[in-house]
DNA sequence: TCATTATACTACTATATAGTGATATCACTA
DNA sequence: TAGTGATATCACTATATAGTAGTATAATGA
């Protein structure tokens, strides 16, 4: 039935799995205005330097983020601003949630007063 | 420095987090053309019942599909179709980086005849 | 060469959660 | 009302991983 393999679904879910961490959206943010180098990214983000270490592998990894040694310091940059995009869309949902939340509150409200 | 607030940030991971789970996008994937009871959701996806379940209480807690009784079956549907678009985007990337890597190992055989 | 600084790696703990079997609940029907 | 089928929940196990302390490696400068 699936038309989608399974296999394809799971490189999916695996780039969901990469976004779907506090850390590594605070790491992505700090790159949003261009590349930095490890120190600037812990100062940014507030991570333990080796939990810092190991989220920018991940990111690598998953081909979000490119490193680059520059003398002592390595540099890392976003390889693909869509991660932004993806964002954006998941942002406009969960206001749109909010704001049904919100109107759902005050209808219950007005029926209080019946 | 973070512009975004860590709350904003933190819904934004959780939301990911739900996508982010092969069963999960099975059953989306299930319901791409429609709503369907869990009976149908099981057999489409071969997953558990209980697990089945808990996926699909997963899934309406972040708003991504909407739960409806009838009778002694319950039906589930996609709320928002916005999670295909953010699939797709994740595909297209998927995509891309397959075709970098598969020119990279070209590159790397025209290396080899040097 | 030694000291220093930046980054990565290893080993560990704590926590979250996917999957599952058993049970509970609910709607319908005989 | 008892029985049946559909769905949800509970309790449990197994696994994955975030965070962290300590250590290793690599580049630079004295």
């Amino acid at each position: 039935m699936s038309q989608i393999p399974i296999s394809a679904l799971t490189q999916v879910a695996d780039y969901f799995k990469v976004l779907s961490e506090l850390s590594r959206l605070q790491v992505l943010c700090a790159l949003k205005d261009g590349a930095k180098n490890v120190t600037e990214i812990i100062e940014e983000t507030s991570l333990g330097q080796a939990n810092a270490s190991k989220h920018l592998k991940i990111l690598t990894q998953a081909g979000i983020v490119k490193r680059q040694s520059q003398g002592v310091s390595v540099y890392y940059q976003i390889t693909d601003p869509m991660i932004f995009d993806l964002c954006e869309l998941v942002c406009q949902r969960l206001k749109i949630q909010l704001q049904e939340q919100s109107q759902a509150l005050k209808d219950l409200d007005g029926l209080r007063q019946l």
